[in-house]
DNA sequence: TTTTTTACGCGAAACGATTCGTTTTCAGGG
DNA sequence: CCCTGAAAACGAATCGTTTCGCGTAAAAAA
């Protein structure tokens, strides 16, 4: 492999004058071409890791997510890339699967990689935890989604109570009184938020609160394919379920399909996220639109902005979901 | 920040017992305890730009491919994400949109980032500019999905052929005759091998091929949304659709939704890929089922060889894909 | 103890770029 | 024809590791 040594002896020239011209800057027109001649002969490339010891820069940032399986995260990854490679960053994901064990090593990891900068989508992480690894190191983080309480970095989130109070109300003006919520576990940010909408919601409209009607669970297929048993099985079944993810309305929706239960006729279900999927079934089932796009693009912004040297304090933004039916 | 410097005289040894230390060589255990306080009390990090420079490995691998929207694709990328994660990796992320030009571009551009290796499912390069880019760099490739043809570099595919042959089988012994096909541009390889297979279906069945039932467009919803409403106004319309994408299968559905057109009653499909989406439709969709978890595994298991080393010569594998309904 | 073997520690030289302070080059004006 | 000042080239130092050959201290054998 040519250095920038070689480059510079054939061309005729100093190592600086090349790297000079490598970086932009100006150089008399005859070296130029030499320069040019020299790099093309050699096939020579800038070594990006020397570059990085000297810069102490990468031009990567770091992705943490529980995984890209999930349409709502892998949207939310396509518009964030999109807006870093226009910007010469690339990003180096990685995935800790809902496993906070994972999750810390992870992002320990990920800063130790030597990523300029990192955006994060947390789970069981506590702030001490960040904290600790983050410690003096200068990388800025954006929380996407959900943001860790104490935690001084930006995030980018949804109105998750909102829309679910929403979504919910619209339950109720169907007629329905006996409304089910499955949804993830407690010590999800996002699905305290939603808990909150849904109980928002009944207390609005004078409906008393049953607690053999919220379920909580992973994010995955089964709690909603066993929650979906688990409340046709209640002496008193709901007449509509709010399902509050992707993988739980699919799970619901399976198992009403196996017991051959109508939707929406014997059950009606509102579910969350996966816009296309939903309207493609018979009736499109009602959802709740989250702005994956929109998610990504702000969170790649506001990144680009800190490695850029913005030091204003953190921010927080609500983005404003919407119901589509 | 502290340098390995910084460890070494507070420890009071040399850098070099440091660095032995760091990489797990044998210290004497004084040394090792004085050096570990030493680490400890300082905080310090391997800087990995230095150690990258000296090495001249990064420990991270590309992976290049048209999307992560698609989840057969973030479901591939999944797979291979664990694999190579457990083996110390990480994964740098490329997302070319199904863009002749990206596709180039950001290959030139993984390469240049320093990996040690690269995953890639190629859509437009040709067997040219992969050369080329590559030049004598010795970076290794496994081709994931398609392969280039006159590449020589390992790949990992899946029966397309076999599979979608089984597929239009299936529907011609439940009675169809005509059976519509709609499928990726004929510049992928996947789709040229789906469309085979559909054919070698319908020869061996005796059923005269029909062109108008073939339809070729991008990958995307529209295809199938569009594909849809097109055979549908057919003087002589199809009594099966083969669709051979996910994307396109909810396109289809989501047209004959719209248009009152009952599945399976009306007209018969036959999908390919989203096996947990199509079977929470009533009655379940058949569907194509394709190993990516099998396929991701593969791809990163090969990498790793390759990067330890393994010179033998580049080899393809076929994995199975099998019928679910 | 002395000798032989083994194990570790040491110092300095890379790795390949960028950067900084200094020197050279080259127009244009006097 | 020389002088001047700006523009560009130069050379050396630097970033923070790993590596390599050599030397020395500890452990084992005599």
């Amino acid at each position: 492999m040519a250095t920038i040594k070689d480059v510079a002896r054939m061309a005729g020239v100093s190592q600086s004058t090349v790297s000079k011209y490598i970086n932009g800057g100006q150089v008399r027109p005859a070296n130029l071409e030499s320069i040019r001649q020299a790099i093309a002969a050699l096939d020579y490339r800038v070594n990006p890791f020397a570059r990085s010891l000297k810069t102490q820069r990468s031009h990567s940032v770091g992705i943490l997510l529980p995984t890209l399986s999930v349409p709502f995260y892998s949207q939310i990854f396509t518009a964030l890339d999109k807006v870093l490679r226009e910007r010469g960053y690339h990003t180096i994901i990685s995935c800790y699967s809902s496993d906070h064990g994972l999750e810390r090593d992870y992002f320990n990891f990920l800063v130790s990689t030597g990523v300029d900068g990192l955006i994060y989508l947390p789970e069981n992480l506590t702030a001490d935890e960040f904290s600790e690894i983050i410690a003096n190191r200068s990388v800025p983080v954006v929380q996407v989604d959900r943001a860790i309480p104490g935690v001084c970095a930006d995030a980018v989130l949804t109105d998750n109570t909102e829309a679910s109070c929403q979504a919910v109300s619209h339950l109720i003006r169907s007629g329905h009184r006996r409304i089910a919520a499955i949804t993830g576990p407690g010590s999800i940010q996002t699905a305290r938020e939603r808990i909150a909408g849904y109980l928002r919601a009944l207390e609005e409209n004078g409906i008393p609160y049953d607690d053999s009607l919220v379920l909580r669970g992973e994010l995955i297929f089964a709690t909603g394919y066993q929650g979906f048993l688990h409340m046709m099985g209640l002496a008193a079944p709901p007449t509509a379920i709010f399902s509050t993810n992707s993988d739980i309305t699919i799970g619901v929706i399976t198992a009403a399909r196996e017991r051959g239960v109508n939707i929406p006729n014997d059950v009606t279900v509102f579910g969350y996220d996966c816009v296309d999927v939903c309207s493609m079934m018979t009736p499109p089932l009602p959802v709740v639109y989250q702005p994956e796009q929109e998610i990504g693009r702000t969170a790649a912004q506001w990144l680009i902005r800190r490695l850029e040297g913005d030091g204003d304090p953190p921010r927080t933004v609500r983005l404003k979901c919407s119901l589509q039916f």
